[in-house]
DNA sequence: AGTTGTCAAGCTAGT
DNA sequence: ACTAGCTTGACAACT
């Protein structure tokens, strides 16, 4: 099991999804924040090895207006060594890259042009780890997206758009349950109609699902991912005590994470903390996976 | 220097 | 028809 946590490390002292605003777009200010986040990424990813953190999720963040059509400029060409480097250091220490593009990606959008610029972004994510020279077992996960009324459609829809992306894509993209709409269930109606694996996060499981016991569902989840696709992915949080259902805690609580380890004895998955501590918690985690296989061994 | 409103993009539920 | 909430960090405008 690779443990790792997305985006930002809060130590390092550098952010790798800086971004600006719009209305300050430049070609010079892309280039400059673009440097100034591989820079950082590659840091953060050099530090992850050294502590043993072997699963990270990359900045959306990373590119600042990627997809926009403010941004002509020719990025990948720009930055393609040291994109390349960076792929090849992540190659080498066998780190598990995902890459998380947020809400506003909706392929089974009922308004074309919404469409339109979701697989535009999806496209810059993939450029990206295309670039980087990644194997396809680095992803793109998304939501299901909106129900629009009519869930069996809208899951209709997703299979449909998903049949007409291109292979490069296909090969990366991945769906999670989310918290409110798309349960596991759903997604694995999804999983049936196109092939894509399936994501499972823990916390939006709690919060919706259809009676499955974490186990089975992460097991269920499992079965989506071919050797091609690697490990299953899991996204696990503890919840924030008195706060809204689905409000990621501050810290990892141990307990609780010791309580999952035993629960999913004998399951091969990377595990993605979204904790907001961020790197304090993958190493608090780290420590408790090894005392937990090292009294396993010892069994 | 510190604080706070706002930021490309959208959905859903509630008024 | 309209808006708050979702979740979140950080930019940028303002004290």
């Amino acid at each position: 099991m690779r443990i790792g946590y997305p985006c930002i490390n809060r130590g390092i002292g550098c952010t790798a999804g800086s971004t600006f605003r719009l209305a300050s777009y430049s070609e010079t200010r892309l280039i400059q924040t673009v440097q100034k986040n591989l820079d950082c990424l590659k840091k953060i990813i050099e530090y992850n090895v050294e502590n043993g953190l072997l699963f990270f999720r990359i900045s959306s963040d990373t590119v600042p207006f990627a997809s926009h059509p403010v941004c002509k400029y020719d990025w990948i060409g720009h930055f393609s060594g040291q994109l390349k480097e960076i792929g090849r250091y992540i190659r080498d220490h066998d780190i598990r890259i995902s890459m998380h593009p947020d809400q506003f990606v909706l392929i089974n959008a009922l308004k074309e042009d919404i469409v339109e610029r979701s697989l535009a972004e999806l496209q810059y994510h993939c450029n990206m780890l295309d670039e980087m020279e990644l194997d396809s077992t680095a992803k793109i996960q998304i939501h299901v997206g909106g129900v629009y009324g009519n869930k069996d459609q809208a899951i209709e829809r997703f299979v449909e758009r998903y049949a007409s992306l291109n292979q490069a894509l296909k090969r990366r993209l991945v769906v999670e349950n989310d918290d409110r709409l798309f349960s596991l269930s759903d997604c694995l109606k999804v999983h049936h109609g196109t092939g894509i694996p399936i994501v499972f996060d823990s916390l939006h499981h709690a919060c919706l699902n259809n009676g499955e016991t974490d186990r089975e569902a992460l097991m269920q989840a499992a079965q989506t991912w071919r050797r091609v696709d690697g490990p299953l992915m899991v996204d696990y949080s503890s919840q924030q005590p008195g706060h809204n259902v689905g409000k990621h805690a501050q810290s990892i609580d141990t307990t609780d994470f010791r309580r999952f380890l035993e629960n999913m004895k004998g399951c091969d998955f990377d595990l993605m903390l979204e904790i907001k501590d961020k790197e304090k918690s993958g190493v608090k985690a780290l420590t408790e996976l090894k005392v937990f296989q090292s009294e396993e061994y010892r069994k």
